[in-house]
DNA sequence: TATTTGGTGTGACAATTGTCACTTTAAATT
DNA sequence: AATTTAAAGTGACAATTGTCACACCAAATA
């Protein structure tokens, strides 16, 4: 198993490289070979298309090319290239772009010690997030429904009121659904707009599809 | 490192088992032991409270409770439970539903063979998903592949509209930022809505963040 | 050159919307 | 029983919004 790593820091990649090696001790595992390190993305490139190692472990913030833009034009010319995101950050902007361009890995330096373990999966066809990565990965993935309404004074049925708007529909469809008068939907409206500090319906119906179910 | 297996086909549990424990052969690691396997929700969640145990690999679909919802039942009183879902589909509604419940694994019964590998991973916190099932989080994340504005015949000018409508901005304020009249604005609106066979600027925000933006 | 096209703009208009003050009613609290 | 509270409703009002007909102009096209 051929590994290169890549991380802007020498000594982090070096660590990294023992890390790796000395957890491929075991016989009836493939042996993980560091076949090269790199500091930075344009590094990166240069040696994922010198070498193809099995696995490429990068880090995300480096100097010239980042991470992710690296293993972008990694992918776009080695389709089944094994990438592994090794970085400090749980960034949510990060872990969606890792998992929109199909990194095979994200894994917190913090939790560096089962790398091995990592590689090995990965080699398997498997694909490894860090708990504190999947811990984001609901909410990235929307509804966690985690949205505390009580926080903010909002009733049931300002709560279904908020849902109808982000369904698009006027104050008279609402009053028709919730069986009761237009200008009560309209109390209703200005109530929620006023405990959520928006202006507008459309607003709220923004608020609804960033806040409460991202 | 105790076990404990749930799979509704005794012959699928019985095989689990010599998986794990002859996965678990190496000095270094840690050994694997299977104290119980049980062939139902309702059977998992009684075995999870009597045995506590490291990791519970489960089925989802089973006769009376089905695993997603035996592991919300096991994760309501036990909050650092790890649950490893092992079944034969990828249906994006369990997938959801497994991620936000808080699965620790979701890795198909074709990859088993693996299963070793991802329970020490899973031990180690880490999360770890099939790649079959990773496959699709990007789409579930909602997809990067953009929107074709150009099957609607939506202008430039009507795509900066439109992500601007999405931000809550009135007609001022959008004017104000694309340096054109306010009525101009109205007439990209109208134009814009029509297109899309919507009524107002509220069911375009919300078209944007269910089809655009998802 | 003449014509079409598309982006931009104006003004008028009706509908929708959000706010406010106030009433009514029912339930909860004293 | 008396009072308070909260939900629901009404009507008036101004602001915003969406539609429409029409005008202007520059670039492309015939």
């Amino acid at each position: 198993m051929r590994v290169i790593i890549v991380d802007d820091d020498p000594i982090v990649a070096m660590s990294l490289k023992v890390i790796l090696e000395a957890g491929s001790g075991n016989a009836s595992d493939e042996k993980i070979e560091v076949v090269a390190t790199g500091s930075s993305g344009r590094e990166g490139i240069d040696l994922y298309a010198q070498h193809k190692p099995d696995i490429m472990v990068m880090d995300i913030r480096m100097d010239d090319i980042n991470g992710i833009d690296a293993a972008t034009e990694i992918l776009s010319s080695n389709k089944d290239a094994n990438i592994l995101f090794l970085t400090t950050f749980t960034d949510d902007e990060y872990i969606n772009k890792a998992l929109k361009l199909g990194a095979k890995g994200y894994i917190l330096k913090q939790d560096c010690a089962g790398l091995p373990e990592a590689c090995k999966a990965v080699c398997k066809g498997q694909i490894v997030y860090g708990s504190k990565v999947v811990e984001r990965l609901p909410d990235l993935l929307g509804r966690s429904s985690s949205f505390d309404f009580d926080a903010y004074g909002i009733t049931d049925k300002e709560q279904t009121l908020i849902e109808l708007v982000a369904d698009g529909l006027s104050n008279k469809e609402i009053a028709s659904k919730m069986f009761i008068a237009e200008g009560t939907v309209r109390n209703l409206m200005s109530s929620v707009l006023s405990k959520l500090d928006l202006r507008d319906r459309t607003q709220l119906a923004c608020f609804y599809y960033q806040q409460i179910k991202p």
